[in-house]
DNA sequence: TCTTGACCCTCTAGTGGCTAGAGAGATTAT
DNA sequence: ATAATCTCTCTAGCCACTAGAGGGTCAAGA
């Protein structure tokens, strides 16, 4: 089972020089190469590959995953950790996820009065200007 | 109603070397000047600058603040732009918003389990490495 | 008026997480 | 043997900032 780096890339929907990439920074150790120098990689490669793409798509940090990374091999002992990693990454999605909702409620309400057939009002400039910070408004 | 870059940044939340890069880029006008050299701005900056904040915040990347800054000036016309603007972002903002909410999900199943009290089988590094690309699963 | 301290200037370089391209070598199928 | 398709290294670029060096300016108080 040896896989080329174009392999490994269509295996896990990475991009080859993405691959290069994580090998360069640590994230991905350095396989073993042909005769010729090209880099040949199994199973294993596979799975820790995808472990990093889903852990980005899901918003985790490289630095966060090397954490991870870290953790896997060790005992269980440190699941506390990988724990607190989770747990203070919860913060950060739910935090996101409301900011997110409030601009989706915002832009459909923007949407849906612009095409409701009154003059264009352009509210969603008005929208986009309206909720910045406060700290100089309140001019009396 | 002379504000300094730094009055403005304390206005608006921007920090001082981001409102440099904005006018560099192209996004804030290059204000008037003291004799001295330094910046002075008028309330107006400080609306345009919320606008462009509160943009970003929500996702807006910069080509797409432009084009509405440039909107903005303009008769109401084009608000045909202004709307597929904001729409063809509502898409994107709600496949964020999916995505998250399953991590949430996700992540918070992971610490419930975690914290059960059980053996410490770190579901989180199994749950992540689950869901990468399946392209290379079902071996068969 | 002078001084002090906070502010501001420009410029270059660095960040994260890739992505693109050049120019050359390796591998594979026919 | 040859052609097509990888793959190699290396450098540079992307976005949207952020940091730091080295120096100049402004406004308030003594």
């Amino acid at each position: 089972m040896q896989l080329s780096i174009g392999d490994l890339a269509r295996a896990t929907g990475a991009k080859v020089p993405t691959i290069r990439y994580y090998e360069q920074i640590g994230l991905l150790a350095a396989p073993p190469r042909t005769e010729g120098g090209q880099r040949r990689y199994g199973r294993a490669e596979i799975e820790r590959l995808n472990f990093i793409r889903h852990a980005r798509e899901l918003g985790f940090e490289i630095e966060a995953i090397r954490e991870l990374l870290a953790m896997t091999g060790k005992p269980q002992a440190s699941c506390h950790e990988a724990d607190s990693i989770a747990l203070s990454h919860l913060a950060e999605v739910e935090a996101r996820i409301e900011k997110l909702t409030a601009l989706r409620d915002e832009l459909s309400r923007m949407i849906s009065e612009c095409s409701h057939g009154r003059i264009c009002d352009c509210r969603i400039i008005e929208v986009l200007a309206d909720h910045g910070q406060c700290a100089a408004d309140h001019p009396h």
